[in-house]
RNA sequence: GGUUUCGUGGCCGAGAGGUUAGGCGCCGGUCUGCAAAACCGUUUACAGCGGUUCGAAUCCGCUCGAAACCUCCA
């Protein structure tokens, strides 16, 4: 009966919403694929790391006690192009006569930073595939003994075609194993040592030029792309844990390895639901490394890229990823950032008027009906544009009150306070970026100043006025004259 | 070629078999010394063609178009 507050998912493996009810209550295990640290976080990294940062908030509301862990993935992988074979953090690292633990180093610093600025919160755990090459070895020395994996020259390869025999490979996907075997290209070198081309890479035997590489049973070298995820999820949640996330594009064959994976070691999946949160396009495009469109967050933030007509604050960002919902693509661009920016600095204005509102006696709202509305909205699958559209009722609801036309007792002020603060603040981890900015001191010299502009005012004396009002204008601050006086924010 | 999605008004985006999404923009009004802000009102929608239904943007089929994945990528 109590559907409406109970949490569902859409859950990739059967592509429908499922109730999110956990393994083992009030515990929640969430394992998100990081970043691979080789270069600088951009607006891409900025959607999944956002999406379930806004899981691992509300499940926290809901009272789960959430162990999330987000991998960096400092090994890097195999490259296809002319030059390859290379691993793609070694490259770099050569190029830029750096040691590829200080490359990785600098990205993951770098990557913690935008993050921060969009108030992502750290995970739990966020384990480095690097520090994990023994968790490794020994998954594949497990799938190596239970048939599922075969050696060649110090590599090591999973048999998916023997797999396929027992369990299904191309479960989350959607793929038939016999047409991935009649369709899927082989133009990789290394590709001559499989068996079959859908094999996958457990452990790579190191060619010379490659610096990063590690002792193993088999082969000096380093492990295969698909191996950290399900070697250090299992260490950090156990074998069978709740939910997997991860961007779109990884569903094959990245998490339809990690399934095929833990099923060969464990005899299980890893975990119940997977999460996937869909690309951001500009211009309909995916954003990509490989296709040179892609915006850092820092060029975001600063306003440097060519595209950008402005800089666009974190929060901006924040809130323009949150009025879509995680699983359709989102499409950038300035016209859409802009009008983000405008709704994002509306919502956080309205709150400030608040205290502005005369207290009545009876009240013309319903609070907790917009707030019932909300949870509604989350709980289904994470519906933020529909958290965000209530807000806006409220948005309306406080103006009109400062009109006149709508009259809030004490209690209805108290909720939407606390709306704001669960809602805004505490699950969409929107925070007002103005509110450090204005200190005793600014205060008091604003009051001065437009203490100085209402004299010349009253005076009449418009051409002063107008060049107080400009001046601050040109500092970024907006004048608001208001029918109960003048008031002042930061543009 | 295969797999998975998607096509909503000027733009971004929810929803979903019958009842206003929301934001931004445009236009009109209120307020203002003038603006801005705020409020009120208004304007264009569900790719096309069939089918199911009392009723479809919502279900089914086809057509057209787009994207992601099949190769490193969030």
């Amino acid at each position: 009966m109590d559907t409406k507050n109970e949490l569902y998912v859409y859950n990739t493996l059967d592509r429908k919403k499922e109730l999110f009810a956990p393994l083992h209550p009030p515990h929640v295990g969430l394992y998100v694929c990081g970043p691979t640290v080789y270069g600088d976080p951009h607006l891409g990294h900025a959607r999944p790391a956002i999406t379930f940062d806004i899981l691992f908030r509300y499940l926290q509301y809901l009272g789960y006690k959430v162990r999330y862990v987000r991998n960096i993935t400092d090994v890097g992988h195999l490259e296809n192009d002319a030059d390859s074979g290379e691993d793609k953090i070694a490259k770099k690292a050569r190029l830029e006569e750096l040691e590829p633990m200080e490359v990785a180093q600098y990205y993951t610093h770098r990557y913690h930073i935008a993050m921060d600025l969009l108030n992502v919160r750290r995970p739990s755990i966020e384990p480095q595939a690097s520090g994990h090459i023994i968790e490794q070895i020994a998954m594949i020395q497990q799938i190596i003994d239970a048939g599922l994996a075969y050696i060649k020259n110090g590599s090591v390869y999973f048999d998916v075609k023997k797999y396929n025999l027992s369990k299904k490979y191309g479960k989350l996907s959607g793929r038939v194993l016999d047409d991935l075997l009649s369709h899927t290209r082989d133009n990789l070198a290394s590709q001559d040592e499989k068996e079959n081309a859908v094999d996958f890479a457990l452990w790579k035997k190191a060619q010379p030029e490659h610096i990063m590489r590690w002792p193993s049973p088999w082969s000096e070298g380093f492990p295969g792309w698909h191996a950290e995820c399900t070697a250090m999820s299992s260490k950090y949640l156990g074998k069978e844990f709740d939910i997997h996330g991860g961007g779109m594009d990884l569903l094959f064959p990245h998490h339809e390895s990690e399934i095929a994976q833990s099923n060969a070691a464990y005899g299980h999946d890893p975990c119940k639901y997977w999460m996937h949160n869909n690309m951001i396009t500009i211009n309909g495009q995916k954003m990509g490394k490989s296709l040179g469109n892609f915006i850092t967050l820092e060029a975001l933030f600063t306003g440097t890229h060519p595209a950008l007509d402005k800089a666009y604050s974190p929060m901006t960002v924040r809130f323009f990823i949150l009025q879509a919902q995680y699983r359709g693509t989102l499409d950038f661009s300035n016209e859409a950032l802009m009008a983000a920016e405008k709704g994002f600095k509306r919502l956080m204005q309205a709150k400030k008027m608040l205290t502005m509102i005369p207290v009545s006696q009876v009240s013309s709202v319903n609070i907790a009906a917009i707030q019932q509305k909300c949870l509604e909205a989350m709980n289904d699958d994470l519906n933020t544009p529909m958290v965000i559209a209530q807000l806006f009722e409220v948005v309306r609801l406080i103006n009109s009150a400062l009109d006149k036309k709508e009259s809030f007792t004490n209690e209805d002020i108290l909720a939407i306070e606390a709306l704001y603060a669960t809602f805004v603040g505490d699950i969409m981890g929107l925070t007002d970026e103005q509110a450090g900015q204005s200190s005793e001191l600014i205060n008091g010299l604003m009051q001065m100043v437009l203490d100085m502009r209402q004299d010349a005012k009253i005076k009449k004396d418009f051409a002063n006025s107008d060049k107080i009002r400009e001046a601050l204008l040109a500092l970024n601050i907006q004048v608001k004259d208001g029918k109960e006086g003048v008031t002042w924010q930061i543009v």
